[in-house]
DNA sequence: GCCTAGGTCCCGTCT
DNA sequence: AGACGGGGCCTAGGC
């Protein structure tokens, strides 16, 4: 473990990258970690236990892990499997480390809601501080994007149709689009990028319902998407409303 | 960096929990990673960009990021904020390394849905090889144990309320608890641990409606929540359902 | 394998 | 702040 001076804390924060800490001593890392946690990606690890309490309430028995501690106040543990962490606090958390008894604490705080994660490291093995980048993550193929492309081609649904209202508001929620067939019927469409389920049913349930109540003309009831699931199509059929096979790109 | 012997590469797997090369040249990591993906978690701080395609399609541009391999064929693209990595791929994707023009290539390929991520990495600042453990987890204070909890004691919901069934099935969806109440109305009852919103009132209104088409006799819609919002409410109201606060502890 | 529903969901967006 | 809905959601459980 190597002693942290001024000049090496300097160096630790405008010099590398990365600066590693092997089998560190908990008491003299702990001032590292002050100083680092709000600009650096602390990475440890350790053989811990967590306890967390919030919305749910949680036990994770002493193990070797993986935490992540992002200047943001994002915590995670993560073990050997599984893309989520086991446990977990979100950006906004306070994060406070401590010393007790030969081990490392570390708590995360967070309000509304209130909850709480309190780890104790038996053994630190290894531990990392790294100023990382952020974002420059450029995603395609999102239903907005979907709903983009039928708006300037309706007939990708059906010919005749022109698109009145993107993102229709009524007291039942949102309406994705509104359109308007070729014999003047008013036509609800609901979105699905991947698979429609049974909730993409009841969504257009209730927006038809709501339009067949308040329009004084016909309404119809459209799901968009590329593959729907079986009972969604018996419900949906169920209802008198209708699927339409759209595969953007 | 250190070369890796065979000698190196047993101490690695069967030795210490953690092993760290510290700016290491990527063509004789390969052979390491290659060696250990199966059994270790690797944990990389590099200069890298990324590639995804598969339900949808992003860039991530060149930048300071953590990468996490884990034996299960987890990928994680960490950077600075966030809970959520910037790219991942789930568990029992296929993990690749290789190497081209002095950069770490990682590519992750996974089918159903058919998905890949390639990641260039042009610079390794440090990478740490480690045996985590797994599980260890108990958490309390789910909706399963919710309705565990009213099943004993229907009177929560209110009283001389009994429960006839949990999780019955109907063309709609599953009902999380099915009761009788004092006067022999059926009740539909929908739990949410958190805050019931519309989502909430939309199921029990389909529920509600499937037994009242089926079952001759009165059927009751019951929300029990610990919270509602207050367009829930709303909507609840208009079609006649009732909500119940239900704290649970 | 498909499908359903929960989640300490997270996250953006809008009121 | 609350509230609503998407997400490359993930994950567990049923069939």
């Amino acid at each position: 473990m190597i002693f942290l001076s001024l000049n090496d804390f300097i160096e630790a924060t405008n010099g590398p990258k990365c600066r590693v800490f092997e089998n560190p001593d908990p008491k003299e890392l702990i001032e590292v970690l002050k100083k680092l946690k709000t600009s650096h990606v602390i990475t440890i690890f350790a053989l811990c236990d967590a306890f967390y309490k919030g919305r749910a309430q949680s036990t994770l028995d002493k193990g070797e892990r993986l935490i992540i501690i992002k200047p943001d106040g994002t915590l995670l543990i993560h073990d050997s499997r599984s893309r989520e962490p086991k446990n977990w606090q979100p950006p906004g958390s306070i994060i406070t480390f401590s010393y007790n008894n030969g081990s490392l604490l570390i708590k995360s705080k967070r309000y509304n809601p209130r909850e709480e994660i309190r780890i104790t490291c038996y053994t630190l093995y290894v531990v990392i501080t790294a100023r990382l980048g952020r974002g420059g993550l450029s995603l395609e193929g999102s239903e907005k994007e979907m709903a983009e492309i039928i708006n300037k081609n309706p007939s990708l649904i059906e010919e005749g149709l022109r698109i009145v209202k993107r993102e229709a508001k009524t007291p039942y929620g949102y309406v994705d689009l509104l359109g308007e067939d070729a014999k003047g019927r008013l036509v609800v469409i609901e979105l699905k990028r991947g698979i429609a389920q049974i909730n993409a049913v009841y969504q257009l349930v209730r927006y038809v319902e709501y339009f067949r109540s308040t329009a004084r003309r016909e309404v119809r009831g459209i799901i968009a998407a590329p593959k729907i699931s079986k009972n969604a199509m018996l419900i949906l059929k169920r209802y008198g409303l209708e699927y339409k096979r759209v595969k953007i790109r």
